[in-house]
DNA sequence: TCTGGGGTCCTACCTCTT
DNA sequence: TCTGAAGAGGTAGGACCC
C-alpha cells in the first residue's frame, strides 16, 4: 500500500447542521437537538452550544443548566435520514465502495478512483467542497491507509469548541504510511473503538494511558485483563493491524424499537398496548426491509434503571404485527412488572430474506397477506398512524408523538 | 430533575444432540 | 445401555458505537 486510500467522512454536528440549514434563523445560535422532556438526552449540539459544555448523550436538564439560552429542537430522524441519503448518493459518485456508519459517517475506499479523480487527499478536499456547495453541510475527512487511522484522522480534522470559542479544524487530515504508527500511538487509549467506560478502568490499572502504552503490553496480559476477543483485538489495533475492508452495507442483523415513557407504567395491562404498537412498528420496518426474523426480544427497564431482556426463537420467520405481538405478549407475561416500567422495547433478530419465508396456511385465500399489504399501502399514503392495531385504538390512545 | 434509541458483538451458561 | 466430551443453538446480559 504505497499511498493511503481509505477516507473517513464525518459530518460536522450533523443533526444540528440540518436543523440550521432548514431554518437559517438558527445560524450562529447554540442549537441542541433532542433533550426534550424530563427524561431525554442530547442527540446533537451545534458548536455554539458545545462552547458551553453541551455534549451528545448528556441529560437534557444538564444541557439546559449549562446553556439556558440554547434553542432546543425536537429530533426529526426521518428528515436526517433523507439528508443522509443525499450525502450517501454524493459519496457513491466517487466510488461504489462506501460503507455507512449511522447517519453521519462513512468509510470510502478510493483506491480504484485515484486514476480518474486524483490522489486520496485531492478526492477528500473535492468531496468536502461538494458536500458544502451542493448540500450546505460541512464535514471533516480523514485520509489514511486503514479504517482505524482514517477515523482518528477525521476526528483530528474537526473544529474544536472550547470555553473561548470555536477553532476551525483542518477539514482534511492525511496520515501517511510512514507516520501512521506515531500518529496512532500519541492518542489516548479511549480513542480506540472498543474502549469504553468498562474497559478503560481495567487498562488504567495496567498503567495504560495512550495507545503507545497499550502497544508495550504482551498479548497474554491483555487477554487476561479483557478476555480473549477484546484482548486480541486491542493488541492488534495498537500495532495498526487493521485489515477490515470497506464493505457496503448488506441486510440488517436485527430490527428493534424501544421507548422511554414520560412516567413509569405499572401492571401488564398498561404495557400491552405499548408492546402491541411497538411490535406493529417493528413488523412494518421488517417488511420494508424485505426481511423476517425468528428470534423475538423483549426489553424491560424498571424505574430503578435495572434492565432485563427476554427472548424466544420461533420456528417460522415473522414479519407481521399480529404474529410478533402474540410472541411479545407471551414474553411480557413472564416478567413481573408491578415495580413500574420506565422503558419497553421490542426487537427481532435471526433475520432472513422474507422471500424465503414459507407460505403460511392463512395466506391461502383472502386473509392477513391482503390485510398487511393494504395496511402498508395506507401508511405509505397517509402516514404511520393511519392504521393502528385494535389493542391500541381500543385504549383510545394515539402513538406517542416525539416529545417537545 | 440521571442516564435516548437503534444497532453490533462478545461472553457465560444452559440444554440438546451426536 | 450408560457415560462423558464436544459442538450447536438458544437465552440473558454487558459493553460499546453513532
Amino acid at each position: 500500500m504505497a499511498t493511503p486510500s481509505i477516507l473517513h467522512v464525518d459530518m460536522d454536528a450533523f443533526f444540528a447542521a440540518v436543523e440550521v440549514r432548514d431554518d437559517p434563523s438558527l445560524a450562529g445560535k447554540p442549537v441542541v437537538v433532542g433533550g426534550g422532556g424530563d427524561r431525554g438526552v442530547v442527540a446533537a449540539a451545534s458548536y455554539e452550544a458545545r462552547i458551553h459544555g453541551v455534549r451528545s448523550a448528556m441529560p437534557s436538564f444538564q444541557a439546559r443548566r449549562l446553556c439556558p439560552g440554547a434553542v432546543f429542537v425536537t429530533a426529526r430522524h426521518a428528515r436526517y435520514r433523507q439528508v443522509s441519503d443525499a450525502v450517501h448518493r454524493l459519496l457513491l459518485g466517487v466510488t461504489p465502495l462506501v460503507e455507512r456508519l449511522g447517519l453521519d459517517e462513512a468509510f470510502l475506499d478510493v483506491a480504484g478512483a485515484r486514476r480518474l479523480l486524483g490522489d486520496a487527499p485531492t478526492i477528500a478536499t473535492g468531496l468536502r467542497r461538494r458536500l458544502h456547495d451542493e448540500l450546505g453541510l460541512w464535514c471533516s475527512v480523514g485520509v489514511a491507509p486503514r479504517k482505524l487511522t482514517a477515523k482518528l484522522a477525521s476526528e483530528a480534522a474537526k473544529p474544536e469548541a472550547g470555553p473561548t470559542g470555536v477553532a476551525p479544524g483542518a477539514g482534511v487530515v492525511v496520515v501517511g504510511l510512514d507516520d501512521e504508527l506515531a500518529f496512532l500511538h500519541r492518542h489516548p487509549v479511549e480513542a480506540l473503538a472498543g474502549v469504553g467506560p468498562a474497559t478503560l478502568p481495567r487498562l488504567r490499572r495496567l498503567g495504560v494511558r495512550t495507545v503507545g502504552d497499550l502497544a508495550t503490553l504482551p498479548r497474554a496480559t491483555l487477554e487476561a485483563a479483557l478476555g480473549q476477543a477484546a484482548g486480541r483485538r486491542l493488541y492488534a489495533l495498537a500495532r495498526a493491524q487493521d485489515d477490515r475492508p470497506v464493505v457496503p452495507a448488506g441486510r440488517p442483523k436485527s430490527v428493534s424499537h424501544e421507548e422511554t415513557f414520560a412516567g413509569d407504567r405499572h401492571g401488564v395491562e398498561a404495557l400491552v398496548p405499548e408492546a402491541v404498537r411497538q411490535a406493529d412498528a417493528v413488523a412494518a420496518r421488517l417488511r420494508r426491509a424485505g426481511v423476517a426474523g425468528r428470534t423475538v426480544h423483549l426489553k424491560v427497564r424498571f424505574g430503578d434503571f435495572r434492565t432485563i431482556t427476554r427472548s424466544c426463537t420461533v420456528t417460522e420467520p415473522l414479519d407481521r404485527g399480529h404474529e410478533l405481538a402474540r410472541v411479545v405478549r407471551r414474553l411480557l407475561a413472564t416478567v413481573d412488572v408491578s415495580a413500574g416500567v420506565r422503558l419497553l422495547g421490542v426487537g427481532v433478530s435471526s433475520l432472513t430474506d422474507s422471500g424465503s419465508a414459507q407460505l403460511r396456511l392463512e395466506d391461502q385465500g383472502p386473509g392477513w397477506a391482503e390485510v398487511t399489504t393494504a395496511v402498508d399501502a395506507a401508511r405509505r399514503r397517509f402516514g404511520e398512524s393511519a392504521v393502528l392495531p385494535a389493542t391500541v385504538v381500543a385504549r383510545g390512545r394515539a402513538p406517542e408523538r416525539p416529545r417537545p
